[in-house]
DNA sequence: GTCTATAAGATGATAGAC
DNA sequence: GTCTATCATCTTATAGAC
């Protein structure tokens, strides 16, 4: 039985084919319940070429990993290069957020969802990722600023990140009435209120 | 080889202490890297035991994760009963999720860490499940009496416990520097600040 | 680099004695 | 109700031809 009729994806392209296939496997279905043999079948290509490129499946879950952690830490920058107050720099990160879950959910799913330690074990945890240390970074400044009220740093950022991380988490799983975008300034502004510095408090 | 000798422990201790010992590792490892026979040799009883008692593995997991929803729910509902203003609700509900997370935090991450899509495949999203579903009451029943913005409601609750809850993620991933107690009333108050009606607000 | 066929091991589950 | 022994299947991974 011929997996790649006349090979027409090779190198690079059967690469990327894989990663893809993976990512929509192990995104709907779980790393654990996806095979080797699932993507193999569903990919097109013969399991040969898998283990020829990625060595084992462990390392195939961390190559989708690194991939989607280094686009979603590209995103984050670019907010945070193109504003410059917390504020805004807190809605544009939000934003990205809501924009990547709608756009790609997929890819979402296995960055947020997804138990990485049970299958990446060596791998420390998400939030200790690029992406959510620049988080952290931009409250951290917000508080030396005087924009952020001052809190501790943890309390801060998950304050000003975890509603909207929630809600992504419930727009994956479906049970939201109206379209992401639908909550997206509600969310920002409550975001914004958690840890904003108010005339009141000053001292 | 005798596993579980005179057959000391039986009937509803048995079926107990293989629920523990399935909570233990489910929570450290994983679901789909725990097998039966880890969960029999760990609680040395028979395999056949386990299967009398509970069906198949997927029948193991669903009877722990009800149990532990049903605990965490009778929590809640005795908050809600306890407290009337919506913002010492939402105190108290933050407060007993930190407290739980501390004094069983395998529970906590089995229900708030584990993707049980991926073994309970019937299975509701947690989201939607009644302690969720309580704190999301709580929340609508503020807005309707004024103490909380006018608000989507997924906005609002997500906003107001998405970051207690991110901050139980980062206990349980052990990533925060200090007990997790001693965030707490800066977690309450960023809570509260997210969602309240304030003299600002009011038209 | 890609393919097919196969190996080696683990897993969930069952049978049947006590 | 609990036990041991065993099964059938699936999984990851490798070998070796092309």
């Amino acid at each position: 039985m011929t997996e790649n009729p006349k090979q027409s994806v090779r190198g690079a392209a059967l690469r990327k084919l894989v990663l893809d296939t993976a990512l929509e496997r192990f995104s709907r279905d779980g790393y654990f319940n996806t095979s080797i043999h699932d993507i193999r079948r569903q990919a097109g290509v013969s399991i040969g070429s898998i283990y020829h490129h990625f060595g084992n499946k462990e390392a195939l879950a961390k190559a989708l990993y690194d991939d989607l952690l280094q686009r979603m830490d590209a995103g984050l920058a670019e907010v945070m290069g193109r504003e410059s107050d917390c504020r805004a720099r807190c809605d544009g990160i939000i934003a990205f957020l809501f924009e990547a879950a709608i756009e790609a959910p997929q890819a979402m799913r296995f960055v947020l969802e997804a138990r990485h330690r049970e299958f990446l074990p060596d791998e420390p945890p998400v939030c200790s990722s690029q992406p959510f240390q620049r988080m952290r970074e931009c409250i951290e400044q917000g508080i030396g600023r005087g924009e952020v009220r001052p809190m501790e740093v943890p309390v801060a950022a998950t304050a000003a990140f975890g509603g909207a991380i929630r809600l992504l988490h419930l727009h994956l799983d479906g049970v939201l009435e109206q379209p992401l975008a639908h909550y997206l300034a509600e969310t920002q502004e409550a975001a914004w209120r958690a840890i904003a510095m108010t005339p009141a408090d000053r001292p």
